[in-house]
DNA sequence: TCTGGGGTCCTAGGACCC
DNA sequence: TCTGGGGTCCTAGGACCC
């Protein structure tokens, strides 16, 4: 390693700049510069004329559940982020273009980009669909040329932009990714770290959620430098023992974790929300299709990917958005639709159903993989002998 | 007119075992 | 009458992330 900033270790993490929105600029050119917005199951495809130009549904023409899955910076200009929804966003931005998600193409282009990188530096950890971490610890190049090299292969490989951030851990490399997005490279060495990271609110720090945040707030603490300087004791009272003793860490730019670049899949699920709210007997038929439908989903993708589980488990959410869970596990591990199905069944049965719920979830967990299915012992061939 | 879908990790109580 | 302690698995819920 070259750079006296970092002596341990040097670690990116590249996020790709509005991934979603940039990969559907690339199949429709003409919408640069505009405010485009991107989400809602039931978005209209764009239309192609007779003349070859396509017709794109605006905002306010939508109607139903759904979220701003990403936005163009246009779009966030007005004020439409990722998550809100849709029909918040149309208030906002009417005249936006909305266009349905194409999950297919991302993860194409999700390939693309995370090859490209991997081409010149292996060490990867996946993050998702549109960022990767990567460990740059071993590889001899002054930091800021080998960032510029793997920003131009992304481009090279894509068409789209990227913004790196660098650091001594994951932790600040993530913080810094997105300071100075899009096509950012920000560099965080013990300077920055104090001159940069700590004036930020505590909330940028990736498990820092809404829930912390309004906690923290009720404390004083606003920004990184206020967590740093926080009393532990009084941190304590409200957070408990082993979270306390990681915001103490992360306040001072502290994180160990190492850049793992295999994980095996802990759970596998499908779940869907209905344009309207059902209910359990009411709606009867059309559930027990689509129970049916989502524990097909579920076996499918655990055969596909050469997983079975032990766990079978089923989600509701409610009207009033509280969920609830039940879960079943099995003797045996299975990625049969039909035994998912009845287990779901059991599951649903130690549901409370009178109220009206508007989401229906099923989830296999506890996964090994076909391969790792230990061969029967004696013992256990003997019980049935 | 509110609020998607796919994940991970943590906590906590009870069952059960040694 | 007083009743250990440690470990693991199962279940339910919740925070958080992309």
């Amino acid at each position: 390693m070259t750079d006296p900033a970092f002596p341990h270790r040097r670690i990116a993490h590249l996020d790709m700049d509005m991934f979603f929105a940039g990969v559907e600029l690339l199949r429709y050119p003409e919408l640069r510069g505009q405010a485009v917005v991107v989400g809602g199951r039931s978005a209209q495809q764009p239309r192609q004329l007779p003349d070859g130009s396509y017709q794109f549904s605006r905002l306010r023409e939508y109607n139903g559940r759904g979220v701003v899955t990403t936005s163009t910076y246009e779009a966030r200009k007005l004020g439409v982020y990722s998550a809100m929804g849709l029909m918040k966003s149309a208030q906002l931005a009417p005249d936006a273009i909305l266009l349905p998600a194409n999950f297919e193409s991302y993860r194409h282009y999700s390939r693309l980009f995370k090859a490209a990188v991997a081409e010149i530096v292996p060490q990867i950890e996946n993050r998702g669909i549109d960022e990767i971490y990567i460990d740059l610890s071993t590889i001899e190049e002054d930091t800021h040329t080998l960032a510029m090299r793997l920003k131009q292969a992304v481009i090279q490989a894509t068409g789209l932009s990227c913004s790196i951030g660098i650091a001594a851990n994951k932790l600040l490399a993530k913080i810094a990714s997105d300071l100075d997005k899009p096509d950012g490279l920000t560099i965080i060495d013990e300077q920055a770290f104090r001159e940069r990271i700590w004036p930020l609110p505590a909330k940028k720090i990736n498990g820092i959620g809404p829930k912390a945040t309004a906690k923290l707030e009720t404390l004083g603490i606003h920004s990184i430098a206020d967590l740093a300087a926080a009393n532990a004791r009084q941190l304590q009272q409200h957070f408990g023992r082993s979270y306390t003793h990681w915001l103490m860490q992360v306040a001072q730019g502290h994180d160990e974790r190492p850049v793992v670049t295999t994980s095996i899949p802990k759970s596998m699920s499908r779940e869907t929300t209905f344009e309207r709210d059902m209910h359990a007997v009411q709606d009867k038929r059309f559930l027990g299709t689509a129970f049916t439908a989502l524990c097909e989903r579920v076996a499918a993708d655990l055969q596909q990917k050469g997983y079975v589980g032990h766990t079978v488990g089923i989600k509701i959410k409610y009207q009033d958005f509280r969920t609830a869970t039940r879960d079943l596990t099995l003797p045996t591990p299975t990625n049969n639709a039909a035994a998912i199905r009845r287990a779901a069944g059991v599951c649903l049965t130690r549901l409370p159903l009178e109220q009206r719920f508007r989401l229906l979830g099923i989830k296999v967990s506890n996964l090994v993989h076909i391969d790792d299915i230990p061969a029967e012992t004696p013992e256990q061939t003997s019980l049935f002998t």
